[in-house]
DNA sequence: TCCATATTTCGAGAATTATGGAATTGATGC
DNA sequence: GCATCAATTCCATAATTCTCGAAATATGGA
């Protein structure tokens, strides 16, 4: 049940995925979406984005392992990786967040989500 | 007490400043420093990055917020800004990480954190 | 097989980001 | 004022990333 630990490559090869307006509107969409997931298609007109362009952010969010790729028919249907999310926002909480003080405010914040 | 909610123009701002090698190892040996933070130079010679692509990078990071500057006689110190981590991994366990499965495992990693 | 749909890949140009040596700024002590 | 130390800014170059139209690929139905 204990998943591996991601790497600093990996890490860094996610938050730059994240790091741009368009992707992380998309993964923002997917995570709304849930475990369904969004054909291809149907992200690019709620985003307003060309299909070429799209294309190329979904593989660069795939390429980090933050999405996931499945074919419907004719459709290509991407769903958001939650582990692969889970991993990063726990990275960042064990190596980014300055101990103890940031646990108080990010229960807070699990606390809010959960309820 | 309640901090303003970073948008999502901040976000990716902190997640690109982060997104790279150095930076992301810049910041954490600012995290593990603590408030006293550390000057530009003995980051330079911990991480053997040339002072003036050092001194680009804190100033990314700078820029995104993420970290402190202040004068101590010739040194400039810098420290994280523990506030923004905050913000930052907030909006992710918010925003992008679907919901209930993320709270019980990033539960888990506060508990860690905390003992 | 042929056509329409869904999406990707190709390709070329624009824009942004990273690198590091040399010159510059700011602070300290003599 | 001058020498020194700490760090930044400047500059040119290299490398990467973003954009999107056009062409190519995959699927399903008539």
């Amino acid at each position: 049940m204990e998943t591996t630990r991601p790497s600093p490559e990996t890490i860094v090869a996610a938050l730059a995925a994240l790091a741009q307006e368009h992707r992380l509107a998309v993964f923002r969409a997917l995570v709304q979406a849930g475990p369904e997931g969004m054909a291809a298609g149907a992200i690019a007109e709620r985003l307003g984005v060309p299909a070429s362009s799209l294309s190329f952010h979904l593989a660069q969010l795939r390429h980090a392992g933050l999405i996931t790729q499945r074919r419907e028919g004719r459709s290509l249907i991407y769903a958001a990786d939650y582990a692969a999310m889970n991993g990063l926002v726990g990275y960042l909480m064990e190596n980014c967040c300055g101990g103890a003080g940031c646990v108080d405010t990010l229960s807070d914040t699990l606390e809010r989500i959960a309820s």
